[in-house]
Parts: structure tokens; sequence; C-alpha cells
DNA sequence: GCACGAAATGTTATAACGTTGCATATCGAA
DNA sequence: TTCGATATGCAACGTTATAACATTTCGTGC
């Protein structure tokens, strides 16, 4: 029990290649559960997402979805989908690079908190409950309720460093 | 001692009227203390932040200034002055609003936490040093190196929810 | 005071990000 | 198949932020 509760609290996930089509068979199934409609474009939008493995913005998405279908899309079409995606939890807004990931975590209520690094441009999810319920104590001093946590770490990435500290 | 630091830790400023000429006073010493010009601008876009006592955006910060100066200003001349307040930690940006506030400890290095109301708008800082620390371990898991923290908790202050409990 | 480099600001244009409003198409259930 | 609800197409616009280059102001040594 102690363990499974440390690696669910602390866990730590890369959004790596390997997540992709379990992500999109996860929100597929999810949408079928919610009677909601899981579209080519919302789908190829949370595909994308998977397969980049960084926060991507939406006008990039915009040109991926272009090449993809063959035929310009507009702004409101990707910006509809990732409202979409961010409702049912399957994605997350990076407030600090104007740009997106999909939840590594959709299936559990959270605050994402995101190590992001400045070089390489990964980024990395991670979950602290002890940290949600430091800041859940300071609400309850200010009589403050939490509704949406934004909690984004800037630097560098142990690979990032890595490099500079060998290869100059 | 031990209440000093959980008053440090754990202190609490509401962005009020009172503090205005202090924050001024404050930034001014700092920067002659670092050689650095404290110019018209850069005072009058850090007054125009410490009276909103919200966060405020650049472009109305470029309106009221255009009032101030009775002539119009354009959009670098209040980015510059952001940016340079932002380094010298007098100015924090709000990623989540596009908007601005002041630092309400800014002799101090640490994360600003702040707790944005929805409906009113206004902002309160905290400091968590036991937050900051989980986040360090979390980083020291990771191999990351955290070179700014971003944390943003939005949802209904106490006088908002106060309201909304009785007069509807 | 004057010369000079550094710092700050002025100015114009444009990039990047996001939304509104309305028309059309598609879906899902009666 | 009809009909309301949901999703998408599309054009225009609004907001936020930056690039590039000219000009002014500041601080220092002469
Ligand atoms: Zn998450
Ligand atoms: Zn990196
Ligand atoms: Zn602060
Ligand atoms: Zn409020």
């Amino acid at each position: 029990m102690a363990p499974v509760n440390t690696i669910l609290d602390r866990k730590l996930v890369f959004h790596s290649l390997g997540a992709v089509s379990e992500g999109l068979r996860m929100a597929e199934a999810t949408c079928q559960q919610r009677g909601l409609q899981f579209t080519e474009i919302r789908r190829s939008v949370l595909e994308c997402m998977w397969q980049s493995g960084q926060p991507i913005g939406a006008y990039e998405l915009l040109r991926m979805l272009g090449q993809k279908f063959g035929r310009p899309l507009s702004p409101p079409t990707v910006y509809r989908a990732l409202e979409f995606l961010q409702e049912q939890g399957f994605v997350t807004r990076i407030e600090t690079k104007n740009a997106f990931v999909p939840c590594a975590f959709p299936d559990r209520d959270h605050a994402c908190v995101f190590f992001i690094c400045d070089q390489c441009g990964n980024s990395f999810e991670v979950q602290n409950a002890k940290a949600e319920a430091l800041f859940e104590e300071d609400a309850g001093n200010l009589g403050f309720r939490i509704d949406k946590r934004v909690i984004e770490l800037q630097g560098a990435c142990a690979s990032c460093l890595s490099l500079e500290a060998t290869g100059n």
C-alpha cells in the first residue's frame, strides 16, 4: 500500500513516443464512456501532441494538421479541439509557453506539475500530493477556494545538463 | 525565532493602496544601490501596478500611461519597462492572465505563489518554503535544475465567497 | 562645458496568439 | 427521414508581444 501510494503521488512520466497509442486509446475509451464524440480532428490534435513530446503551440498544430489533412485549417478549428480536450482532462495548457501538452494522468484529479526545459523544450509531468495539501492549507488560511492550479517549473533537464557538463 | 520564520514563510500581502509609496520607495532605493536608473517611465509603470491592486495588462498600462503623459506611448516602451522591473524582482508576470503585479517580497529570493480570484480579479501573494522544498526534491529526482517557478492558484477569494453566500 | 560610449526611449511595422459571429455540415435519436 | 444538438468551415477581427532601426538622454572623463 505505501509503495503504491508513493508511486502514484510522485509519478514521473516522460511524454515519450511509446505512450502515443496508449494515450489515444484511453481518450477514446473515456469519450465513449461519457457519450462524447472523439472526432477525427480531436483525435488528430491529441495525436500530434503525444507525438511531439514537448509543449506545442496552437498555430504549429494548425500547420501540422494542414499537412495531414491536405487542406488548410483555421484557428478556431484547432482551438475548439483544444478546448474539448482540456475540458475532458486529456490536455493541459502550458501558460508560460502558450502551448499544450497531453496530461500524463488524465484519469486522476490532480494538480499537473510540469518541469519544462528551456534548452531542449521537453516537458515532464509530476504529481506532488504533499505540495497540493500545502497550498490547500494556505487557501484555507485565506478563505480562498481553489478551482484551478498552474504549476510550471522551468530550467534545465538532466540530459541538457549533462551535455552542458561534458560536450560544452 | 520560530514565529518570525513562520510569518516570513507564510506571509500574506494584499496589494493595497497603503503599500504604493512604500513599494516605490523600496524600488528606488534598490536601483540606486545597484547603480540602475529608476526612470520616470519605470516609476510610472510600477506606480500604476501598485495602485491597481490587481494584475494589469501591458496594453492597459499603455493606456493609463498615455493618459498620464498626455501623449500616446507605444508597446515597446511599456514592455521594456516591465522587463526591467521583472529583472530587478519588483514585478512578476501572471502567466494565466497575460498581466503583471508587483512582487510583495522583492527583497527575498522566493517562488511567488499567487492566489487569483476569477470573480473580482484581485491577487494575493504568499510564500511557501515547504512547497518550494518539495518541488526541489522532485527536481533532484529528475536531475532537473529549476531556474524559474510559476505557481498560480485560481478560484474565488474570501470576500467573493461571502458575497456569494449572503447576497447571492 | 564638451566629447564620447552606454543606456534608455521613440517609431514603425509585424509576428504570434486567440476570439467572435454566422453559415454549413454531421451526428444521434425519435 | 426528420429534427434538434453538436461539430466544423470560414472570414474577419482583437489582443498580446517583439523586431529593427533611429534618436535622445545619461554618466563619466577630459
Ligand atoms: Zn496532469
Ligand atoms: Zn533539456
Ligand atoms: Zn514574490
Ligand atoms: Zn474575489
